[in-house]
DNA sequence: AGCACGCCGACT
DNA sequence: GTCGGCGTGCTC
């Protein structure tokens, strides 16, 4: 009998399969995306089937034959990973550089792998109950065009051999959520399987019921924040074809839905598609790979498409439908810019709000109406200054200054979470008066409400809410009316609709251009615009108002019509087509970190000499760098950047596994990542 | 990534 | 005398 051996994936960040004796009781259980239990080092751990079972003499070259250890088990459950996803897990493993086994790992939590829980049965009946029937609410005729549109495109395309993807490029409130609910009908009269991307999880529970209550069938929620034991019974009704839709976030893009025919990407241009830990990867791209391999239709909806999706309906490899208005009665709202150097001369402002804006949250919140606060900017104030001698406190783990909490009796570390008590004396010249610079949420919630009588407030940051019930609350505080003005950060611009909100203020929009990021324009515009559709959502018109120092940049003056939006959009594109940026080039960060700042500096321009010597043709690949990272000292740790540049993926990928291989051989920590968003 | 081994500092 | 710091080496 010849004995058979078996190579996995090991859920861990190494280079390749580990290969096992696989007892022959074993092998006819063994099948391609199941997992298995074997040992590995001292303990055991489960590890992924991604290739069948071979003969004992097609042992792999590299591993010793005496030290081969056994599978001790194959796991229950058969094939947890389709074999679509199987495919594109390789895809993602190949692409991004990172290891099989972890790919694996993002893609199939040890929850969903449905193994030894003991109570199991539980939630079994849940599905059948919540089936009721679909609500469907008739299309207009815009959104009907839209809707005929997609599908002749899909038509086109099928004949073609292809499922498509398109771009639907609709203003907010234009009611894209209708024709995605439109197509996933459509999808599942065919007996397919649907998947909604959205960015953020705390999107997912108000698409979910919209999807469940418009599709009239149990719509699975999948997220990296969901409880195992509802993730294992998601994961199993989805491969039993019991539950054919899922609405979740980045992660969900590996969902094992049978027969998936449409994945919509929902804001497709939103950055937080980009996984930054662990496997770096895109899931709207990914979202696009997937839709090849299971022949789904990806459709990619936003209100401000990404130059990406932008470029590839332009090059015709994508289809385009738009949504150009607004279909409640509301019109677009108001924008007014309010030049904070001309009310520094005229009104000597200490508050961080002009005359103008305050007396704007007088009359609205006066009138009964509410309005939103915008400040991207936690705690108190950016920093604590001496009066004397200018010095700033400083985090003494990373490279960047404390913020002010409390009143300025507490300073923090945003990055490692570093906390102190505000100094009495200056440390360095003794002095004993400090001043707090650039206001925070903390220092509005403080002062508003002196300056405007009628001020109802509330606040909305991560340091005010700790969960997802807290959120609610606060959100559902403002929506009942019990609070007029909600102010906070970046967390309050999505998806939340309040119809009583006419007014909208953005403390400084400054912060937004001075990203060094090459995408910075053009995310400051995609924020503006969703942050300003937040007023005026109701029966009553909407007025923003926009403070800043910096009256006649470019995203300034297309928001208040100096600038044509297409205009802004060709010019961002000339640039990034001038530099070889995407969509036109490829793009892969390798940083290095170390404790020692010389160290780190010093082994990135070694990466950059090997980069340089592998590269064939010296054209292939640019090295910008090394540099010090835009953060470069984060907990302790110094950060050095090397930026690679390249036409096409080819060489980038040679030069990044270059880069990987001498650093896996000298033991220098360093992160690889293929297209790498906050650069530039 | 884990995890263990191993060799140097301040404590019951 | 030991507890424990994190450098380094290994995982079929």
């Amino acid at each position: 009998m010849t004995q058979h051996i078996l190579s996995v994936a090991i859920p861990r960040p190494l280079d390749g399969l580990f290969t096992y004796l696989l007892p022959e009781a074993l092998v006819s259980a063994v099948q391609v995306g199941g997992w298995v239990r074997v040992p590995f080092g001292r303990k055991t751990t489960h590890a992924f089937i991604v290739e069948l079972p071979k003969p004992l003499d097609e042992l792999p070259a590299h591993v010793p034959r005496d030290a081969l250890k056994e599978v001790i088990e194959v796991g229950a459950g058969g094939v947890v990973i389709p074999s679509d996803v199987l495919e594109l897990c390789k895809w993602t493993h190949e692409y991004t550089l990172s290891a099989l086994g972890e790919v694996l790992h993002a893609a199939v939590p040890p929850a969903a792998l449905g193994l030894r829980s003991v109570k199991q049965k539980a939630r079994e009946k849940d599905w059948q109950l919540k089936a009721v029937a679909a609500t469907v609410r008739d299309l207009w005729p815009e959104q009907r065009a839209a809707f005929e549109q997609l599908c002749a495109f899909r038509e086109k395309e099928l004949v073609r051999g292809s499922a498509g993807v398109a771009l639907l490029d609709g203003v907010t409130g234009s009611g894209k959520t209708e024709v995605y609910l439109e197509l996933a009908r459509m999808e599942l009269a065919k007996g397919r399987g649907v998947l909604l991307l959205l960015p953020e999880i705390a999107l997912t529970p108000q698409l979910h019921e919209r999807f469940e209550q418009g599709l009239g069938v149990p719509v699975a929620m999948w997220h990296s924040a969901m409880a195992d034991g509802v993730r294992r019974d998601e994961a199993a009704a989805l491969r039993k074809g019991e539950i054919k839709v899922v609405v979740g976030a980045r992660s969900a893009v590996f969902a094992p839905i049978q027969d998936l025919g449409l994945i919509v990407v929902d804001e497709e241009h939103d950055p937080s598609y980009k996984q930054e830990d662990r496997v770096r990867y895109h899931a709207r791209d990914l979202a696009v790979v997937r839709g090849r391999i299971s022949k789904a239709f990806v459709l990619l909806g936003s209100a401000t498409p990404s130059l990406e999706s932008r470029e590839r309906v332009r090059e015709g490899r994508y289809g385009i439908a738009r949504l150009p208005t607004r279909g409640s009665i509301a019109r677009a709202p108001e924008i007014e810019l309010v030049d904070l150097s001309v009310c520094e001369r005229v009104e000597g402002i200490q508050a961080p709000l002009a005359q103008r804006t305050l007396d704007a949250l007088r009359e609205v919140t006066a009138a009964g109406e509410q309005a939103m606060v915008f400040l991207n900017r936690r705690g108190f104030a950016s920093f604590l200054q001496c009066e004397e001698c200018g010095e700033v406190s400083e985090c003494p783990n990373c490279s960047i200054s404390l913020t002010v909490h409390s009143k300025g009796t507490r300073l923090r570390c945003h990055v490692c979470g570093h906390f102190e008590i505000g100094p009495s004396i200056c440390p360095k010249c003794q002095g004993s008066k400090f001043r707090s610079i650039g206001a925070g949420t903390e220092s509005l919630e403080e002062e508003l409400p002196g300056l405007v009588e009628s001020m109802r407030a509330l606040r909305l940051d991560r340091d005010k809410v700790t969960s997802a019930t807290r959120l609610g609350q606060i959100l559902e505080e403002f929506r009942s009316g019990r609070a007029n003005t909600l102010m906070g950060t970046q967390m309050l611009v999505k998806g939340h609709d309040f119809p009583g909100v006419t007014l909208v203020v953005v403390v400084l929009a400054d912060g937004l251009f001075r990203w060094p990021d090459f995408r910075a324009p053009e995310r400051a515009l995609q924020v503006l615009k969703q942050v300003s559709g937040r007023a005026g959502r109701g029966a009553l018109p909407g007025r923003v108002l926009i403070q800043t120092y910096d009256v006649d940049h470019p995203v300034l003056q297309v928001l208040t019509g100096r600038m044509r939006e297409d205009e802004f959009l060709e010019s961002e594109r000339e640039l990034r087509q001038a530099l070889a940026y995407p969509p036109f080039g490829r793009l892969a960060r390798v940083r290095v970190e170390s404790s020692d700042r010389n160290e780190a500096a010093q082994r990135c321009s070694e990466l950059a000499e090997t980069v340089r010597k592998l590269a064939q043709n010296p054209d292939d690949v640019d090295i910008l760098g090394p540099s010090e990272a835009f953060l470069e000292k984060a907990k302790g740790v110094y950060r050095w950047d090397l930026l690679l540049k390249a036409t096409r993926i080819g060489p980038l990928h040679r030069a990044c596994q270059g880069v990987r291989e001498l650093s896996q051989t000298k033991r220098w920590q360093v992160l690889v990542d293929i297209d790498p968003y906050g650069v530039g």
